[in-house]
DNA sequence: TTTTGCTGTCATGGATTCGTCATAATTCTG
DNA sequence: CAGAATTATGACGAATCCATGACAGCAAAA
C-alpha cells in the first residue's frame, strides 16, 4: 500500500496528526498549508486522494473543490473534506462541489482511514499496490515491474507511464493529456518525447512478448488494451 | 437522473419512507426484505446502488456485503449501509465487508440523497462513452470500433466521420455539414471528398454486412441509419 | 573525476492516410 | 429513351504521422 494522500489544511497541529497516522497507515503523505500552495502542488503528478480542510485562509477548501473539478486534470481526483461544523447544510454543500465524502472534527483517523480505504476501492486505486494485467504485474510500492513473475527493469518516467496505462486500461491517450498527467502540466517537453519513451517501454516488453498491450492510435495517441 | 437503487430492509416502515424519497429525488426503487430476496433479485438485471440495513433476519447486512464482494458479477456494486449503532466498531466492521459508506440511523433523507449522488458520481463511469447501434460498437474512450465483437481497423477521419453519424441517427448531413462538423470549418476540401470517406466507411463495414447502415440521400448528402 | 543510467531532442525512413481526379455506374427528368 | 445530374469506385501523388536509432545534456553513483 504506497498510495499518495495530499493533506491540504492550514492548522499545523492538524496536519502533523494527519501525517503521522496516514504514514503509519501505509500512506504516502504530501502536504499543503493552503489551496493555492495545493493548486502548485497539482500542477506535477496527481496523488490519489485529496483531503481537505474546509476552513483554508484565502480560498476556501469548498471553492478549491469547484475549481479542481472544473479541470480536466483533476476532475476525477478523489477528495474528503474535513470540517469543524456539524451542520447538514455544510455537509450538503461540500457533496455538491464534488465532494466525494466528509469528516466532521473530531473524528477518529481509524475511521478517516476506512473512508479513505473505501474511497479508494471505488475509484479503482488499486490499495494493495500491485497492478496486473496477464503476466504483467506493477508493484507500486517496490517500484518494480514484473512480466511472468521476472523482473523486468524499466526507468522512471516508463514506470509512471505504464502506471497510468495500466490504471485506466483501453482508454486511449492523447500525447497532450500523458505530457500532462505523467509528465506534469508545468514541465515543457516536446509532444514527440512520448513516442520515444513509449518505444522504450515497448522495447522492454518485447522480449517477453507483450509488447503489443500498448497501442498506437493513429491521429490521437496511444492506448492500453488487454489481449 | 433515472438510477435504479435497491433498498434492503426489513422494516416495513423505514421502507416506504426511502421509497418515498429516492422516487420523489428521481431514482427508481426496488425493495427487498431480506438478504436472500436481495440475492434473488440480483440475479438479473443489477441494480446501479444498493442500500443495505446492518440488521436483518436471517442474513446480516455485512453478511450479505461481504458475499456480494467475492461473486464478480456484483463485486463492483455501490453500497451504502444502515445501521442503528453508532458505535466505531460497527462502522469499521461495515467498511472492512466492503461497503462503501454508511449512515447512521436515524438520518435525514437530505444526507443519505447527497451521499448515493456522491456515490454514483464516482461510479458512473461503466459504459461510457461508447456508442452502440446493433452489432456496430464506438467506443470512444478507446477510440476503438467493433462488429459483432470484432476489432474493425478504420482511419481518424472516418472514425468521426461515424462518431457524427452514430450520435445522430437518422438524420440526413449534407457534404457541406460533415465537412464542418467532421473536418472543421477554416479547411477548405473538396465536398466530393465526403464521398470517398463515405466510400471507404461502407467498404470497412461490408465484410460485416452492416455497410447498409450508412445510405446516400440524393441531392442531399447522407444519414446513417439503423434499419 | 569517471562512469553509468536516464532523459529529451532531432533526423531519417517507412507506413498510413488524405484529397483529388478520371471514369464508370446510377438515378432522375423530360 | 436520351440526356443531364448525381454518385460510386479505383488509382495515385502528396501530406501526415509514427517508429527508430543516434546523440548530447544531466544527475547520481562509483
Amino acid at each position: 500500500m504506497d498510495n499518495k494522500v495530499l493533506v491540504i489544511e492550514d492548522e499545523h497541529e492538524i496536519r502533523e496528526m494527519l501525517n503521522f497516522s496516514l504514514t503509519r497507515a501505509g500512506f504516502s503523505v504530501c502536504e499543503a498549508d493552503s489551496a493555492e500552495a495545493a493548486l502548485g502542488q497539482l500542477d506535477g503528478p496527481l496523488p490519489d486522494l485529496l483531503i481537505v480542510d474546509w476552513m483554508l485562509p484565502g480560498m476556501s477548501g469548498v471553492e478549491l473543490a469547484r475549481r479542481l473539478r472544473q479541470d480536466e486534470h483533476t476532475a476525477k481526483l478523489p477528495m474528503i473534506m474535513l470540517t469543524a461544523r456539524g451542520e447538514e447544510t455544510d455537509k450538503l454543500k461540500s457533496f455538491d462541489s464534488g465532494m466525494d465524502d466528509y469528516l466532521t472534527k473530531p473524528f477518529s483517523p481509524k475511521e478517516l482511514i476506512a473512508r479513505i480505504r473505501a474511497l479508494l476501492r471505488r475509484t479503482g486505486t488499486p490499495e494493495n499496490g500491485v497492478i496486473a494485467c496477464g503476466p504483467v504485474r506493477l508493484d507500486l510500492n517496490a517500484h518494480k515491474l514484473s512480466v511472468d513473475g521476472q523482473a523486468v527493469k524499466v526507468g522512471p518516467t516508463e514506470f509512471r507511464l505504464l502506471e497510468l496505462f495500466m490504471r485506466n486500461p483501453d482508454r486511449a491517450f492523447g500525447r497532450a493529456q500523458l505530457l500532462d498527467r505523467v509528465w506534469g502540466r508545468s514541465i515543457y517537453v516536446e509532444e514527440r518525447t512520448v513516442d520515444v519513451h513509449v518505444l522504450r517501454l515497448r522495447k522492454t516488453l518485447k522480449p517477453h512478448g507483450v509488447d503489443q498491450l500498448i497501442q498506437t492510435v493513429r491521429g490521437v495517441g496511444y492506448r492500453f488494451s488487454p489481449a
